[in-house]
DNA sequence: TTGTACGCGTTATCAG
DNA sequence: CTGATAACGCGTACAA
């Protein structure tokens, strides 16, 4: 079916090499081999400069590379943090560009990551004990767990290991994105395109389930009020308690009808600006002509497509690489409670 | 601001245990804890089983953990495999669902997995060599490289471990979905809801870039075809070949005014899905009322969103647990060149 | 600057 | 089934 299946060619399976190979081939021995390559000779003298560089370009020649279990074991370290992550099927969710700043980090201190999983019902049944912490593999770890946070934190305080959690918001040991500083961004670009009516749309009432939803929020309206605009287009709880949950469409439904004027909406996720596009759009308002629509969002994902929604993009890689700083000071000064460090958001504000 | 703000309760650290201690402790050598903890001795005497019994109690009381970088030393192994990702920003993707299944089948084997990233830039500058190849650290990979996929072949054909590609179809070495039980699967249940009329929409025409484009597409025809239903309504490529991209929604709108009496389109993606959703709804065309609308995509993204479009979802959980397998046999047998593995759609198709 | 020798924690071998 | 011992590959202290 598709044109492209050639054949992938053969493959040749090298020997591991180790050091007291290359040391045999430069005629030395494996210690001054090891000393070469990591750099720990002066090398002032020019024959000592020439020595280094002939036993570097055996190394390279015979494709050497340091074993890092070996490097671990005579390190007294494993040079290795883990990521964590929940895992459940179809709820497992993470930044990806939040990986990618801690893989950065990581691989500037010449660290490796591992990926880890850790299912809320693991955490749950103590009777368990995860491969996580049945073996030790790893010197830190940053802890991406939201759906069961307060659970998790007691958890990993059980273990020995010094943890970072990710977007969770307590005075230490969390990085987290600072709410206020995007909700002051996100009104200023909204403010300065002449926009005066600016309403805030959730697919729930703010409260106390995840910092961001209250943050966002209140971010928003007092940088409302700053700027001298009025606050609070925004929707209380709908429904009774015991109702079946309303959809996000629906809730959009009711926003636009409850606020007719509306020139911009910011919303607190991507999926919230979606929904409020699609119901307006139905209601015959023109996106973005009549409405601008804002959205939170990991990044820009809606390139090219020409959706006409604009993104309010999370730091969440500065947020991966303060969280491997953090770690890092953690394991090195061996204090595992340092505070907790809040990152701000870009001013910048991405368009379609 | 948030109403969670608590500190973190102080953390003891724990001194790393050793098989010694534990030994000690139990008035045993090492390598009898060793053989006890990994079941290797039979224990058919009642003795000797309230000894082991004796030992495994110690070793946990102890915390005991056995230290992967030692045992991987003397296994001669790592045990351990790489998930490879290109980690440029702003383009890196993987679908989470895929590395949740490469973890499921790594865990189960009592592997570690190691995340890593390859930029294109370093694949295509011979000058530099990555982290990920400067040491050796696992026993194979798995390569998720989308974006430079014939380049990223090459360069990993000329290192020496055994690599598995995802979602590349190619002879050997490579798992991915398959595209035609999908489009298969799609067409089935549109027609099973009565629909005659059926389109696929696509951003671009499908050609080369992924085998996924065009498989896809003659996937939904000749299903289409074994209904004796009409096919291709289907958009040639749009304009000139130096003409600035058009936007997704731009082309749906062209898309709609071309087919006027469809009921039904299947779409490549679910961001085509949400462009031509987008755009119908624009043209008052009730969606789904007046049109269904199917995405494919890694996993149900619109649960009580609302959201009037159906999933069809692509199997990279199964994918990834796939490849962990063939990688698996490729390390155990020495043989790094197994074929392929197409995994199928499941019939089931997600709605909202 | 070099070579030697040892330690890191675990598993495998082998004699008892 | 057990204990002693060697081996894995690397880094490093020590003496030269």
């Amino acid at each position: 079916m598709s044109s492209i299946s050639h054949d992938i060619s053969p493959m040749v399976r090298k020997r591991i090499i180790t050091l007291e190979e290359v040391a045999a081939r430069a005629g030395v021995s494996a210690g001054t081999v090891s000393r070469v390559l990591n750099g720990k000779n002066k090398e002032n003298r020019p024959a000592i400069a020439n020595r280094s560089e002939h036993i570097r370009r055996i190394a390279t020649k015979l494709g050497y590379k340091p074993n890092t279990a070996a490097r671990s074991m005579s390190h007294g370290r494993f040079l290795a943090v883990g990521f964590v992550t929940c895992g459940d099927t179809d709820d497992d969710w993470y930044p990806i560009s939040g990986l990618n700043g801690i893989h950065l980090a990581v691989e500037e201190l010449q660290w490796r990551l591992m990926f880890n999983e850790l299912p809320a019902s693991t955490i749950r049944n103590p009777k368990i004990v995860p491969q996580l912490f049945r073996e030790s593999a790893v010197d830190g770890l940053i802890v991406n767990l939201l759906p069961v946070f307060s659970e998790a934190v007691e958890y990993f305080e059980k273990q020995s290991l010094p943890f970072v959690f990710l977007n969770l918001k307590r005075k230490t040991q969390c990085v987290y994105p600072d709410e206020a500083s995007g909700a002051t961004a996100a009104v200023k670009f909204v403010v300065a395109t002449g926009k005066k009516r600016i309403g805030f749309f959730s697919r729930r009432f703010p409260h106390s389930s995840h910092y961001s939803q209250l943050d966002r929020y209140n971010g928003v309206q007092e940088a409302l009020k700053s700027a001298k605009i009025e606050t609070h287009r925004h929707l209380e709880p709908l429904g009774q308690p015991g109702d079946p949950p309303m959809t996000v469409i629906e809730r959009a439904e009711i926003f636009l009808q409850r606020f007719k004027d509306l020139e911009a909406v910011i919303c607190y996720e991507q999926e919230e600006a979606a929904c409020l596009t699609m119901a307006a759009e139905r209601r015959g308002i023109r996106i973005p002509e009549k409405l601008q629509i804002l959205g939170f969002c990991e990044r820009d994902i809606h390139g090219n497509t020409g959706l006409p929604i604009q993104t309010v993009p999370i730091p969440f890689h500065a947020v991966g690489t303060a969280a491997i700083h953090l770690l890092r000071s953690m394991i090195e000064t061996g204090d595992y409670r340092l505070p907790s460090v809040s990152v701000p958001y870009a001013t910048k504000i991405l368009t379609f």
